[in-house]
DNA sequence: CCGTATCCATTCCGATACTG
DNA sequence: CAGTATCGGAATGGATACGG
């Protein structure tokens, strides 16, 4: 996917390892805590040689991690690595992004925010160091290249 | 892609539109200041007829416009829409997240977070309303789900 | 339970040629 | 310039069977 052009862009990098259809499900699925196959395979409805495929892309590049089962059984694990948690603001922005876009008035949108803390999240923003949000606009021919 | 249980999850939903293999790249561009046909083109790579389809596929889902040309000529445009440039933070942490775990040392990291501002982007950080940092294990299990 | 191996259907993508 | 039409190969996904 990536021309020489491409090849230096974070955003294109990035997409190589979070762009599959999969990836950033399973992110998703660990975020909420989620660690065996089984539950992986369960609640994403996905064959099991493809979540196999994915689980161990994502180990590869080093998102997850395989540990002994926490419960004592013979089984692995996988969780989230630094790298991986690392993902979360970005998971973050597709749900705050979804829920504002992609529910009509009638879905109960009200409760999506909710959080296990039971606070609510935040709208990502951008925002310079020095505080101001910073809008599409202003950043216009240096999203992405280095020069 | 979706089953049941994901679809009425806001992440699964922004990824049926977002997480195409070009979708992502292409806004990408366009926050880059991109409008035309031939400059995608030229920027990405792909082929014709499958650029044609996404930025259909763009168009229909609310994310782009198409508009006159804004140098005379007789063109079509693709311009973001509102939807579209609230893109804009989850492409921000792509880049951010690519930028940290995608880059060697020998490559330049410095350079990456400057702006055509001059200015800086601070880390995307999540955030409950009342301001405190939000970090992935705090809200296990309720990351998804409604109830 | 946790995968791997195999097979098949479908979808995606790139190259090319063509049109207004 | 901005697409559309067509085609072939590659990648992807699902189902199933099998093994540790």
């Amino acid at each position: 996917m990536l021309n020489e052009t491409n090849a230096q862009c974070p955003v294109a990098r990035a997409l190589e390892v979070l762009g599959d259809r999969w990836a950033l499900m399973i992110l998703r699925d660990a975020f909420d805590g989620l660690r065996r196959f089984s539950e992986f395979q369960k609640n994403l409805g996905l064959a099991k040689n493809i979540l196999a495929s994915r689980l161990k892309l994502l180990v590869e590049s080093g998102l997850l991690q395989l540990q002994p089962a926490s419960d004592g059984s013979a089984y692995k694990e996988y969780v989230l690595t630094e790298k991986g948690r690392s993902v979360f603001p970005l998971v973050i922005a597709l749900r705050q992004w979804g829920e504002r876009f992609l529910f009509e008035a009638g879905e109960a949108r009200s409760a999506l925010l909710e959080q296990a803390t039971g606070q609510a999240i935040a709208p990502l923003q951008v925002r310079t160091e020095d505080g101001r949000v910073l809008r599409p606009e202003d950043c216009q021919r240096r999203l992405v290249r280095h020069g």
